[in-house]
DNA sequence: TTTATATACGACTAAATTAGTCGTAATTAA
DNA sequence: TTAATTACGACTAATTTAGTCGTATATAAA
């Protein structure tokens, strides 16, 4: 349990990756040879970046993406957002569906701890790590 | 991802159920119909609890468990470590089994964010939530 | 204009994890 | 003896995560 998805992994690989060559164009095929990482999964988290802004797609032979500004500013908590969607310990944080809430003694307490660790990946930009 | 399991949400529900009747014996039965959670899985899981000391169970007709002292002052870390192994968000944090260790570019970074959480469920104990 | 190398995108399958069930034994109060 | 309970392990089901495949589109270079 609490573990980031390999999709995070992978996307926090890429960025960094980027950065370290920054201005140049890499390939989906580059990054994923270097670190191992499956094609098709990486190559569709890049889309996803790229439409968020994070990195710049350039299409064609000689193609590939590099890193944009808010490969840097994003924080962890926008990045995970982007890829997995909201982030929370339990779903009734933001979805609705619990049949339990009347009954449920615990909800204010972890929606404190939720809080403190949206807090955490708040404060911490991809900078930090990529 | 980053989600706690359903495991973990029940023990909070039941070890704050049993501190809010301190004292008293309460049955497995009584804490899975008050909160719609199945009997079996909160069997185990009190099981696991008793063994750690962080519940008292008493065997028998009109048996049940019982809150200790421990209920309180464990902390999150430890308890969720008691329930669901030790807390990482990626798996190298702990394990070893990893093929890239040598090309990874993030590991140092995410161990910081990890050493983070793990440091906000050591600040927090089971009297934080239940 | 053809070819090779890319990104773009959706449908699909496989693997792993999490959740839940079932059966049986042991304990103890009534 | 019976009913209510904890103890424990094997099993199945559901969900989530991970990974694959097929096809379309774009573009540099031969």
């Amino acid at each position: 349990m609490l573990k980031i998805t390999r999709k995070v992994e992978y996307a926090l690989i890429a960025v960094r990756h980027l950065k370290e060559n920054q201005g140049k164009l890499i390939s989906v095929n580059e990054i994923s040879t270097a670190y191992g990482i499956p094609r098709e999964i990486l190559a569709k988290t890049m889309q996803q970046l790229a439409k968020k802004n994070i990195v710049k797609s350039v299409k064609g032979s000689h193609g590939g993406y590099r890193a944009m500004v808010k490969a840097s500013s994003t924080t962890l908590n926008d990045f995970f957002e982007i890829l997995e969607g909201p982030t929370a310990i339990m779903d009734c944080y933001f979805e609705s569906g619990c049949d339990h809430l009347t009954s449920c003694n615990i909800r204010t307490p972890i929606n404190k701890i939720n809080n403190s660790i949206r807090n955490l990946f708040d404060k911490l930009t991809l900078a930090d790590i990529a």
